[in-house]
DNA sequence: GCCAACGTTGGC
DNA sequence: GCCAACGTTGGC
C-alpha cells in the first residue's frame, strides 16, 4: 500500500491460485477494492484502490528471477492474470482483522471464514458499506 | 476420478 | 516457529 500510495500506479500481479484468479479476472476498469495486509503484526484492511485496467496474462510468470515464476506457463499458454491498480485512499488506522470479525454484517466475508486461503474475493455492497462504517 | 501426501498460507 | 486448514499434485 505505502509502495502503492507512493507510484500512485501499480501492476498486481503474483496471483497464483485459481480461484483468486478468477475473481482478478472478472474486474473491471473502474472497481474498487479493499486492500487488506496479512502476514504482518496488525493484518487488516489498510485503505482502497481502483481498477484501472482489464485483465491481461501476468508477464511474472514467464520471468525465472520473480519470485511468481510458472514453470508450467509460456507465452502462448499463460494462466495467471494481472491487473492495473491505482492509489485511492489510505486510512488513518488499519482495520484490524479483529475488528472486522466483531463486526456482523462481515460474517459472510470469506477472509473471516475458518480456513479461508483465498487472497481475492468479492466484497458485496453491504460489506463495502460496513468496512467504510469502521475507519 | 479418487485420495493420500505434500506444500503453502496466514494467524497467532 | 507452530499449527490449522486447505489447494495442488501425482500415483493408481
Amino acid at each position: 500500500m505505502a509502495t502503492l500510495q507512493h507510484r500512485q500506479r501499480a501492476c498486481w500481479d503474483g496471483v497464483r491460485n485459481y480461484q483468486a484468479r478468477n475473481f482478478l479476472r472478472s474486474m473491471q476498469p473502474g472497481e474498487l477494492f479493499f486492500f487488506y495486509h496479512s502476514s504482518c503484526p496488525r493484518p487488516g484492511i489498510v485503505g482502497i484502490g481502483r481498477i484501472v485496467s482489464g485483465a491481461y496474462p501476468d508477464p511474472s510468470a514467464l520471468e525465472p528471477q520473480s519470485p511468481y515464476f510458472d514453470a508450467k506457463a509460456g507465452a502462448e499458454r499463460n494462466p495467471w492474470v494481472a491487473v492495473d491498480v491505482e492509489f485511492v485512499e489510505a486510512f488513518g488506522d488499519v482495520i484490524e482483522l479483529m475488528r472486522l470479525r466483531s463486526t456482523p454484517d462481515l460474517a459472510q466475508l470469506p477472509l473471516l471464514k475458518k480456513g479461508n486461503r483465498l487472497s481475492v474475493m468479492p466484497v458485496s455492497a453491504g460489506e463495502w458499506a460496513a468496512v467504510l462504517a469502521l475507519r
